[in-house]
DNA sequence: ACATTAATTATGT
DNA sequence: ACATAATTAATGT
């Protein structure tokens, strides 16, 4: 057996993996054609890490199919999971955030298939090409807003609307409609969702427990389909 | 209102 | 069969 990512003979990358892409999508296609040139493929198995905290960032990463939680090592070394990445998007742009060694470890969710490039490229594709800085600025916008509303969470709500919330965004980010409800579309055990709003696999096992009887969500191990968003909405509030 | 501990059961390889 | 996930009850802060 093998847990270490397999590293593949490139097959030819399509251009169009990139182009309906947000940090790309201005780009012509020879633009789009050069930065696939230089960039490395790899596939990567469930549950191994891109990247890890504190080492240097040497690359950058587009998340092109699969999911990855960005989790930090405390210090009595349990991981906590901060937030949890999509297709499409970018990651490991410590760059962006002036920053030359990575803020957080990155490791796959599911299998996932993975470009990066060397971090040197950085500035080029900030300076060359249209919309790549604004794009990318916007999404880390994005993940400290999140991050941010998950810490007053944390401060100011109680256990059942910070994991009442904490799935709702689950199923926005990455949430696939199922006949029934919206299934969170990467496995995740309660022990997951605990790290994400800081209490115990137990209570969570209860609350979805409890919420499962009243129809609110479905849940076999590993998964999570939620049946009535709009009560979890509710509940999130208080 | 919640964590911790521990015992029990279910589920996936 | 085995390890990991999930439930449940009892007890503690």
């Amino acid at each position: 057996m093998n847990d270490h990512p397999t590293r593949k003979t490139l097959p030819r990358l399509d251009e169009s993996l990139l182009t309906h892409l947000p940090p790309f999508s201005r780009l012509e296609k020879r633009q789009i054609r050069t930065i696939l040139d230089q960039a490395t493929s790899r596939r990567y198995e469930a549950g191994v890490a891109v990247f890890r905290e504190g080492h240097p960032a040497d690359r950058f990463y587009m998340l092109l199919d699969g999911y990855v939680r960005v989790v930090r090592i405390t210090a009595t070394g349990e991981q906590v999971t901060a937030l949890h990445i999509p297709a499409g998007q970018l990651l490991g742009i410590a760059r962006a955030i002036g920053r030359d060694t990575y803020p957080a470890t990155a490791m796959t969710a599911t299998e996932s298939i993975v470009l990066s490039w060397p971090t040197r490229l950085w500035d080029t594709f900030v300076a060359e090409y249209d919309g790549f800085a604004t794009e990318t600025y916007k999404t880390v916008g994005h993940r400290v807003g999140e991050m941010n509303t998950r810490i007053v969470e944390l401060a100011t709500q109680q256990v059942e609307q910070r994991v009442a919330n904490a799935l709702l965004r689950l199923i926005n980010q990455t949430g696939r409609k199922v006949e029934g409800g919206i299934e969170i579309d990467f496995p995740i055990t309660r022990h997951d969702l605990s790290e994400l709003t800081a209490t115990t696999l137990h209570t969570v096992s209860r609350l979805l427990s409890g919420w499962e009887k009243r129809g609110l969500v479905l849940s076999k191990r590993k998964r999570i389909t939620v049946c009535d968003p709009h009560a979890l909405v509710v509940l999130g509030q208080g």
